[in-house]
DNA sequence: GCCAACGTTGGC
DNA sequence: GCCAACGTTGGC
């Protein structure tokens, strides 16, 4: 069992989203990051937490708690033409982007980013550090306790 | 809108 | 394989 952190931008897919998704499930489409790619593909599994992170909004942070519901497959978004997403280098033979579906597990009060640069015990979370931009990235088992632990 | 930081592309 | 140019991310 693992943990992550999965930046969502909330116009696109919010913790609200997600929970009013039928059967509470989102697919996580729209990665084009290698390094991410393979998270998904190669590490993820199924029942793994996740911080489910809002970014490029008035308040970036962190949303809600989810979990990883299924193994990777070929994220659909990259075969269809009219897709932001569409990779023309893409094809159903080989395809080059994968994904897993999310669950909405709950949604927390909002712990904005500002928040999470306080504490020590965060300090080396990926996400906080200067210039990382992995819209994925894992969190340690310590940095899950710290954070979960303190919800109400 | 700005800008730092990073990833990808493509010519050589 | 190098590296400059370009595009994107994402907080502010």
């Amino acid at each position: 069992m693992r943990y992550w952190l999965m930046k969502s931008e909330p116009d696109e897919a919010s913790i609200d989203d997600l929970a009013a998704a039928p059967g509470a499930t989102l697919p996580w489409t729209g990665v084009r990051n290698y390094q991410a790619r393979n998270f998904m593909r190669d590490v993820m599994q199924p029942g793994d937490g996740v911080l489910f992170y809002h970014s490029s909004c008035p308040q970036p942070g962190i949303a809600g708690i989810a979990q990883v519901a299924s193994s990777a497959y070929p994220d659909p978004t990259q075969f269809a033409p009219d897709s932001p997403y569409y990779d023309p280098k893409a094809s159903a033979e080989s395809p080059r982007w994968m994904l897993v579906d999310v669950s909405f597990v709950r949604k927390i009060s909002l712990i904005p980013l500002a928040a999470l640069r306080v504490p020590p015990e965060l300090s080396e979370m990926r996400i906080l550090v200067k210039g990382n931009r992995l819209s994925i990235t894992p969190v340690t088992a310590a940095e899950w306790r710290f954070i979960t632990g303190k919800l109400a």
